[in-house]
DNA sequence: TTAGATGCAAATGTTTTGCAGGGCT
DNA sequence: AGCCCTGCAAAACATTTGCATCTAA
């Protein structure tokens, strides 16, 4: 991952293995908990520390190479690494999983709320919540017969 | 408040000092979080504690009559009574003061999802960040010199 | 060499829970 | 009366921090 070589030491954060692990990791993962991204990488290399996650987490997402977000409703920081720019999520209230989506909807809405409310957007964040095509197939739609969790 | 109070009855909750005091608190006021709840209450009726706060913010959660979740990144739950429907906020990163937004850009986005990820829309969320018009003119936008926080 | 990173353990702050008593219907 | 609701205190959890030790540059 030269990339991500590059990346750290454009923001002068030094090149060290739990970062290197985490970016990894995140980069082929959907948005992560610090304790998920911790268990997960620790078979990489066991002496890694939780808090050495959250404090990388943390640095990471002020320097902007990691996007931080609360998107679950279980009020967990989760951090994810923006592949493609944009950041839009679909999460299935079926399974909980973060499907990423590439459309915008938003197209001149920046303008609106600059006219009519008076306010500079600098960033949004969309989250879509809704039923999996999977979750669907397996009767967790709202139109099925009540389930039990 | 006899809107409430039908509100209740209809989701078998039982009419108590506490539920009235929350949604009537919440019914004029921005997201809050439980603490803040506690403490702006807690002058109308002293004896009421926080856990009691929890307790019912979470059953009227549950039963759809508040709206939890977690806007700002200080990774605390709030509770909004949603008044028109649609819940959209605008979070001016100057001042975090949650302004709600009534337009809704999404037109017909959940058509689009559904046939391009094939993921059936039941609620969405979009939260806009950027500077109110109070920040910009105190000069805390992006543009602006660097301050101290 | 030296500022920055780490591990460990302890502290913090929010949210949850157990239990005994009190209030709504 | 009966069950739900409440207060209080303690527990559970996620996250942060202090400090001594290590490591990348």
């Amino acid at each position: 991952m030269e990339e991500i070589d590059e990346l750290l030491k454009s923001k002068n954060l030094k090149k060290t293995k739990a970062r290197r692990l985490i970016l990894d990791y995140l980069n082929h993962s959907a948005p992560r908990t610090a304790g998920e991204i911790f268990s997960d990488i620790r078979e990489k290399d066991p002496r890694l520390s939780l808090s050495t996650i959250y404090r990388n987490c943390e640095a990471l997402a002020e320097q902007g190479i990691l996007v931080k977000s609360s998107l679950l409703e279980d009020g967990m920081a989760r951090y994810e690494y923006p592949r493609n720019g944009h950041i839009h999520h679909a999460i299935c209230l079926g399974c909980n999983r973060i499907f990423p989506i590439d459309d915008c909807p938003f197209g001149q809405f920046d303008q609106i709320m600059s006219n009519k409310y008076d306010f500079d957007v600098t960033k949004h964040r969309i989250e879509i919540y809704g039923y999996c095509h999977d979750c669907r197939k397996a009767g967790k739609d709202p139109s099925a017969p009540i389930q039990e969790k």
